[in-house]
RNA sequence: GGGGCCGUGGUGUAGCUUGGUCUAGCAUCUGGGCUUCGGGAGUCCAAGACCUGAGUUCAAAUCUCGGCGGCCCCA
């Protein structure tokens, strides 16, 4: 059946993504993995994907310029080992317990059995301050910063999500230790720095929280995780810092000695981003067409479609080769796609793909020396003289601005304050985050959690608000404001 | 952790309730031709599938149980 034949029955069929965000924002969200290009989730083992070469190439560039951000602050990068001896697992326990469900663990080679089981890596703490210990010895040799690329295993017993829920996934982890606790909290301030301006690249609004002490992380002081806003409501946890104080430095004997030659043990950070951060890329500002990826992480900025007729087809070509030509030149990452499918296919495919900006090319455009310029992220078409093609550099940034405004524009309007349970559970049914004054106990949170669905996850960080009322659950007096949301 | 839905060519599906004419239908995709390209073109030819294991039965895509896998909801 033809595409034509299909519509006019009313079918939609499977090329494009078939749901809107309304009708289904799980499924709309899965077939834009698939149907982009982004990820493959048809293999033999549950969890353990294929990132495709247009997901690789957007990794790519996260990675890029989160690594920028990195070096800009001093953190280098480094490489360990991906399996633990068991026997580092009882140095941490507290920080272990929290992953031991799901590692696997490798127990024979070949058919012979080990001598001691050895785990991969869920993450690589124990494994890091191993080495730190025969690293750091002085004062001088502080802060130590160091980050690794890797892969990460974390058997999670259900994975419903590619990119948000995985088995196998890619992260940056960054280890750090100073020589006091200053120093160390002004590690967690770099990198509320580079989270945010990791997050203009990403044209994602964050809410920078402070977790509570039931939802940090493993054997931390304290976490800060940037959680953005998702369009169904509910918020999406990106990179997170967290300030380890000595609790690791302690169990591992990490210790140096100070210029007036006491001795004392490190104090230390981490932080992590993973290939998550694909998923609510996706999820923050694809439409029903597909994706919309920012210019400034987007692989291909411009993709240019060549408008072929019979007959005139060299002369287009030749243009649109020129074209690509001038805006490699001016900095724009430009594709020329070439492909032998129809125009309109390519529109769609591109679309799905989530490229910025698109270039269509036809002899109507060439007889007036212009190029018609679509914008992804509102559809808006337009014509622009081929001797003026630097404006593409403003037009990239505009798409930028324009859809980090609405992103924050989003935040914004569902952030709303909610004082007491009915109007704590009306808020969480809207979706969003609610605002509200919380008494600290762990009963609360647990109440909160169980009444609406929603989780507190967390104050704002660096910045102390003011309570409005008292707490939203027990009505005692307030500690803090925090933010209630549903979560992926 | 609890509950529910589902597994048929690469993809999306029909068939399953009531087992047999299923030698498994359709569309799309793929390869080859002709033709076409400003929103997923048309046409001709070719190739391509019942998740897995056990059971019930003269007979299983269809029924039963287990496994593996996918999806959704609740916690």
């Amino acid at each position: 059946m033809g595409r034509k034949k299909a519509a006019e029955k009313g079918e939609r069929d499977n090329l494009g993504v078939t749901v809107t965000r309304k009708e289904d924002f799980s499924k709309w969200y899965t077939e834009i993995v698939r149907k982009g290009g982004f990820k493959d989730q048809r293999t033999p083992i549950k969890g353990f994907d294929v990132i495709q070469p247009w997901g690789y190439a957007l990794w790519e560039r996260i990675q890029g310029a989160y690594d920028a951000l990195l070096k800009e602050h001093g953190i280098q990068n480094c490489y360990f080992p991906m399996l633990i001896p068991e026997s580092f697992i009882e140095k941490e326990r507290e920080h272990f317990k929290g992953f031991e469900a799901e590692t696997a663990n490798v127990t024979e080679v070949g058919s012979e059995p080990l001598s001691e089981k050895l785990v991969i890596r869920p993450t690589s703490e124990t494994i890091a301050y191993h080495m730190f210990t025969k690293w750091i010895r002085s004062h001088r040799d502080l802060p130590f910063k160091i980050n690794q690329w890797c892969n990460i295993v974390r058997w999670d017993t259900k994975v419903t999500k590619p990119f948000i829920r995985d088995r196998e996934f890619l992260w940056s982890e960054v280890h750090t230790a100073h020589a006091s606790l200053e120093d160390g909290l002004r590690q967690i301030d770099d990198y509320a720095e580079i989270n945010d301006r990791f997050h203009e690249q990403l044209a994602m609004a964050a809410m920078v929280l402070r977790r509570t002490e039931k939802d940090k992380f493993p054997g931390a002081e304290f976490s800060v995780a940037y959680d953005t806003l998702v369009q169904d409501g509910k918020v999406f946890q990106g990179p997170g810092g967290h300030f380890l104080g000595q609790n690791f430095s302690k169990p591992f004997g990490i210790k140096f000695t100070h210029d007036d030659g006491r001795k004392e043990y490190v104090w230390q950070t981490c932080l992590g981003m993973t290939t998550r951060q694909i998923g609510g890329l996706i999820m923050q500002h694809g439409d029903d067409k597909g994706a919309i990826l920012p210019p400034a992480i987007a692989p291909v900025q411009a993709v240019i479609v060549p408008i072929i007729f019979k007959g005139k087809e060299k002369k287009v070509i030749d243009q649109a080769k020129k074209l690509k030509e001038k805006l490699c030149s001016l900095g724009v990452r430009a594709l020329l796609d070439e492909r032998e499918y129809s125009a309109g296919y390519k529109f769609n495919d591109w679309e799905l793909k989530g490229v910025p900006l698109r270039l269509e090319l036809g002899p109507k455009d060439l007889e007036k020396n212009e190029v018609t310029l679509v914008k992804r992220n509102d559809g808006k078409k337009s014509s622009l003289k081929l001797s003026g093609l630097a404006k593409i550099r403003g037009v990239l940034d505009s798409i930028q601005k324009e859809m980090l405004e609405k992103s924050r524009r989003n935040l914004e309007a569902n952030t709303r304050d909610a004082r007491g349970m009915k109007e704590l559970k009306k808020s969480v049914e809207k979706g969003g985050f609610s605002r509200a004054n919380w008494c600290g106990s762990g009963e609360c949170e647990d109440t909160i959690k169980d009444q609406t669905g929603a989780g507190i996850r967390g104050s704002i960080y660096g910045k102390s608000e003011q309570t409005f009322g008292d707490c939203v659950c027990c009505g005692k007096k307030a500690e803090s404001v925090v933010y209630i949301a549903k979560a992926y």
